[in-house]
RNA sequence: CGGGGUAUAGCACAGUCCGGUUAGUGUACCUGCUUUGGGAGCAGGGGGUCGCAGGUUCGAAUCCUGCUACCCCGACCA
């Protein structure tokens, strides 16, 4: 097969970009850092905001939507927070455009300055903080259980698509509780959704955990995240859930009557997954040939390539395929019957591959006369000749195999891939080699960045997950009683 | 914001140093024939303000000046 892709070996950034383009997932648009998805890459997209909003309703979320632009007076309330998105905001200053006489097109119209500058939400709590003041009174109107599906800008010096784009799109939850208490188990409620989206559905282990001091969310208590290993040896935080105690409430002054009659501040949690989580899932299971997706997640789960020389052959075959097709769709699995006369079978054999279609079905005369079909599995890229007689099931539960032998192939990696160290020279020598490093820290913020500066490796979390045992930091000496997590990290 | 690089057909590039026919190659596209079990072959065809603005010259993709955009490395990145 001619090779269209940089391989991993070679150069595994390129690579990555190589097959984001050729697997026709996204594109660099005219605007700086802003991606165009194109509509292959959008139905992942839309595959996973099904499965996530499915799973947000069960757990008794709602959707909601709040605006685009922020008033910047709103971002001067949570000093913390404003510090923490203040360097990448995107800032509207004007309302109106005209004719720029002199230099001939248009220019921004000095005379339409606005009153206050409107800031392109980086991430919506502030605005959302100021709209449930209004919302709430008493105990009695909470909980509230807010989704919102949105877009986002943040403005990155360096992007990359999907992984960190300017603008990308999201869902971000923003709850409002009478108790601490039920805060701190909505916040890990919806750390366990993501964990069980992105194991059970992306195929991808994910380490949960809490954020350290310097990693975790402007103007949170406590940050919540799951973090993935990708086929590199780096780390990518793939979703967050975040504890905001009263901090919005207090800077918003949302106060509500409690069950005793007196007046307290509520307690608040944040939560969200991105467009970068197409970033993971293409990172974590592709190969040299191109995109590799787990059936959950495929925009279609089969295609069927037909082979022949002339029409009455394809008429012969078309009419197979379409009892086929319809067995396979009586059973919920998605089939697109390829049957286009201007793209010949090897063409069409490596187009699928690059987007990594789960199975692909082959059948031609040969077939015909055998009451066969050529069944390939992606994930493996084994082929198998199988009776059509059945094929509806046999796909079926070959689908499955495939999900979990993806599951299986990226929690081998991990397992491979991580590491535990006691000595400062051993902890430079995995990081340098890649993967997650587990470490005993001394648990202050100035050993966390010293450690960075040298190795450019970040704690990636405090495991939910893990074994008291006595250790000393492996920078500093100082005891410890657990290990963290380390790893570079996108 | 610091360092480096690039800008020529939809895409990938050559040509620029050393100015001179009609700006070229691959790929993609269009037409026809032969093909079709792993990215087909042959023949013909269409497509270019050579990033923008100015300058030097009989003549500029090529030399000079200014500008702009993008890419890579770094800094930055819940």
């Amino acid at each position: 097969m001619a090779k269209v892709l940089t391989s991993r070996s070679e150069n595994y950034s390129q690579w990555y970009q190589d097959l984001v383009i050729k697997a026709d997932l996204a594109e660099n648009s005219a605007v700086r850092g802003s991606m165009v998805i194109k509509p292959y890459g959008y139905a992942i997209w839309e595959k996973m905001q099904a499965e996530l909003d499915r799973m947000f309703k069960e757990t008794g979320h709602e959707n909601a939507y709040f605006p685009l632009f922020i008033p910047k007076s709103f971002f001067s309330k949570e000093a913390s927070h404003v510090e923490g998105f203040a360097k990448e905001c995107a800032v509207v200053t004007h309302y109106r455009l005209k004719n720029d006489e002199v230099n001939g097109g248009v220019m921004v119209d000095p005379d339409a300055k606005l009153e206050e500058e409107l800031i392109v939400r980086p991430t919506s709590e502030t605005i959302i903080w100021n709209t449930y003041k209004n919302w709430i009174q008493s105990y009695r109107d909470l909980p509230i259980l807010i989704n919102q599906w949105a877009n986002v800008v943040r403005w990155e010096m360096r992007t990359r698509l999907f992984l960190r784009t300017a603008e990308f799109l999201w869902q971000e939850g923003h709850t409002a509780h009478a108790t601490k208490q039920e805060a701190i188990d909505e916040t890990i409620q919806m750390i366990n959704v993501y964990a069980d989206f992105a194991e059970n559905f992306m195929a991808l282990p994910v380490i949960k955990g809490t954020k350290t001091d310097n990693e975790r969310f402007a103007g949170a208590l406590e940050t919540y995240t799951i973090e993935a290993l990708m086929q590199d040896g780096k780390a990518l935080q793939s979703g967050t859930s975040h504890f905001l105690g009263q901090n919005f409430a207090k800077a918003f002054d949302v106060k509500f009557a409690n069950k005793e009659g007196t007046e307290d501040y509520v307690w608040a949690t944040s939560w969200g997954v991105s467009t970068r989580l197409m970033g993971a899932l293409i990172m974590a299971h592709s190969d040299d040939n191109g995109l590799v997706l787990p059936p959950k997640l495929a925009p279609y789960q089969v295609v069927i390539v037909p082979i022949y020389r002339n029409e009455e052959q394809l008429a012969a075959i078309s009419e197979k395929v379409n009892e086929i097709v319809s067995k396979l769709k009586a059973k919920g699995i998605s089939v697109r019957y390829d049957d286009k006369d201007n793209r010949k079978p090897g063409w069409k054999f490596a187009e699928y591959e690059l987007k990594g279609v789960p199975v692909r079905i082959a059948i031609g005369p040969r077939d015909l006369e055998n009451g066969t079909v050529e069944i390939a599995r992606r994930d493996t890229l084994e082929k198998k000749v199988a009776s059509i007689d059945g094929v509806d099931e046999y796909i079926e539960n070959l689908l499955d195999e495939i999900q979990k032998n993806i599951y299986a192939k990226a929690l081998n990696f991990r397992a491979e891939n991580t590491v535990k160290v006691d000595t400062y020279d051993a902890f430079k020598k995995a990081i340098k080699k890649g993967g997650f490093v587990l470490a005993h820290w001394d648990g202050t913020s100035e050993t966390e960045e010293q450690i960075k500066n040298e190795t450019k490796a970040t704690i990636r979390c405090l495991p939910l997950e893990y074994e008291e045992e006595e250790g000393v930091c492996i920078f500093s000496g100082k005891p410890s009683k657990r290990r963290v997590l380390f790893a570079q990290a996108y």
